[in-house]
DNA sequence: TAACCGTTGTCTATCATATGTCAAGGGAAA
DNA sequence: TTTCCCTTGACATATGATAGACAACGGTTA
């Protein structure tokens, strides 16, 4: 919010300086040790926090500004004891001054790879070998060939599809089917790691309920989710239904995802669903994804429950609620 | 409240305002020990909770969003003294602003935590706080910093007995041991990549017996044989023998592990073992790992299976075994 | 050049406050 | 009966405040 001076509200004390912050926090958020926090307002003056009832330093957002803006500018060169008496717009714009270096960023080169098919085809056939090295190498240079989305939909989806489909067949072995999972799942936390981020993102608790030790469907749901931006808290398969609860409440999730991929009881199933609908807050969605999720919404609608149907359902659902919780 | 759609109509607006769950509920799902909420009570009447009959507390779903956020704010450096008196609103709004900010701008990357002590606990810290990111940032650091033999001796060998046992001592949740797990093995699954090698190099075909669902410790040898210039290949966990033969055969493996990391049922295991030795070719040495693996060999010797005691152990076996291969 | 000096970041010692943790004895709930 | 929970009081630890000291650095002066 700008606050040019003409419009500025008198009554209102303006969030920015409300003291509240303490020592600590504003150490780590400044990048300056708390004991030249102290150094700096005894000698220079160059903030005067309000002190809490014990006497301790609560300082405002305005102050936390202004001591970043400080630090940066004697990282580069200032002197403090000139720097403390400029107002915070004054060292605005020096610091904009000498912050003259320029980022260049190199434009990423496209090397166009093969086609999603010629790429699936390429992962099952090092699955067949059981070679490993090669079906990471075909999955890592896919992801970054043809982006999160269309890997997860187009290469991922397909070949465990046909991996599976395979297994029931007995053309594919156990073994071959470990591996693929194995290097899958490798691949995907790659990924999911590639794509965490800490900072202000609305957060998903993902993870597979009880009984449910299949856990690739949830890795793509945590890993779409993440590369949309979210934060991910991925909590990996046969998850206790109370413990999803307590890590929602815990991360302060926005949503919270699970997935399914066969039916072993149907009822077991859906009692969980219920009590983890009923016990997390109402206002964080719970969304059912997986191979068996539209299976279940035929079979029964769960109060408050919403099925995802595909990964474009998921981002595009995704989408809107960052968007409401933005808003 | 807001109803988004997500929810039955059942649900009455002041659904998580009625009092219904006790303290040692409220304590697992907010990450709080019942201790801390209830001198948080005492000293700063954070929240109020409603009595039963008999004088026990009884907490609202309001109260425990309120509890969650204060615990979320406390460790990013907020003082529970000035966060107690703030409304729900208030809290979530630096919440959500602190979690903006978490990480200090430019900041010179610290790089404290040199000893593998500070390590380990710094990776058990992001464990409690249900962290991936740190979590997952941390093992990257210190994999890097250390090497791949200290630190899976030094770092995660130890941290994973420390969660294992705060496991069964219930000071570590359900949650934050799959968290744990899932990262772990995001970050082994990394390392074991980085070390694939296609070259001409002696085979490990790691696996873990049907039966064992924990694979951490195969995932350890995995890594463990990787570094040591091995080509590996990994299939996972709850392998059938006839498969971890028939891969053994087809990769031409020199050597086959599987860890065990409990002993469910001794004879089964025992007879699953003899199966693998007996149908592996003679000259392909079969490794006993794991954390149950000394017990193992303490109840019964199994004609031709070579116990692994350590990693340590198992370096130097391999480079045993590499040089016979090569000469 | 050498001695001197101001600036600035860091450290120590000591005390006070803030907060987490525990123990004991009795009551409540399952 | 066994387990959980309550209250009170105390203890332990961590964090912050203050004052002062010191060292590194650069500039100035003798």
């Amino acid at each position: 919010m700008i606050d040019n001076g003409y419009l500025a509200p008198v009554n209102q004390p303006s969030d920015i300086q409300i003291p509240r912050y303490p020592v600590r926090l504003v150490a780590t958020r400044t990048g300056l040790s708390a004991h030249v926090l102290r150094a700096w307002e005894r000698r220079y003056g160059v903030v005067t926090p309000t002190r809490s009832e014990g006497g301790q330093r609560l300082y405002s957002q305005l102050d936390i500004e202004r001591l970043s803006r400080l630090r940066r500018l004697t990282e580069r060169g200032h002197g403090i004891g000139r720097l403390a008496s400029l107002g915070l717009d004054q060292l605005t714009s020096l610091d904009e001054e000498s912050a003259a270096e320029a980022t260049p960023d190199p434009a990423p080169a496209r090397s166009p790879g093969g086609s999603v098919g010629d790429i699936t085809a390429a992962a099952l056939r090092a699955t067949r070998r059981l070679d490993a090295v090669e079906l990471q190498a075909v999955l890592e240079r896919a992801a970054v060939t043809l982006g999160v989305p269309d890997f997860l939909d187009g290469v991922v989806a397909t070949a465990l599809n046909e991996i599976g489909r395979g297994w029931t067949e007995r053309s594919v072995s156990v073994a071959q089917e470990h591996l693929a999972t194995a290097v899958f799942r490798r691949v995907l936390g790659w990924l999911l790691g590639v794509y965490q981020v800490n900072g202000p993102a609305p957060r998903l608790v993902v993870a597979t309920p009880p009984g449910q030790v299949h856990e690739l469907g949830a890795l793509m749901v945590a890993v779409s989710a993440a590369a949309e931006g979210w934060g991910v808290t991925y909590l990996g398969p046969d998850l206790p239904v109370a413990d999803l609860v307590s890590a929602a409440t815990q991360t302060g999730a926005r949503a919270v995802a699970v997935s399914v991929v066969y039916v072993p009881d149907d009822r077991a199933l859906a009692a969980a669903l219920q009590e983890a609908r009923a016990n997390l807050p109402s206002q964080v969605p719970l969304l059912l994804g997986g191979a068996a999720a539209p299976a279940i919404r035929l079979e029964r609608e769960i109060a408050g429950v919403m099925v995802i149907d595909s990964l474009a359902d998921l981002r595009a659902l995704l989408r809107r609620l960052g968007e409401e919780g933005a808003a």
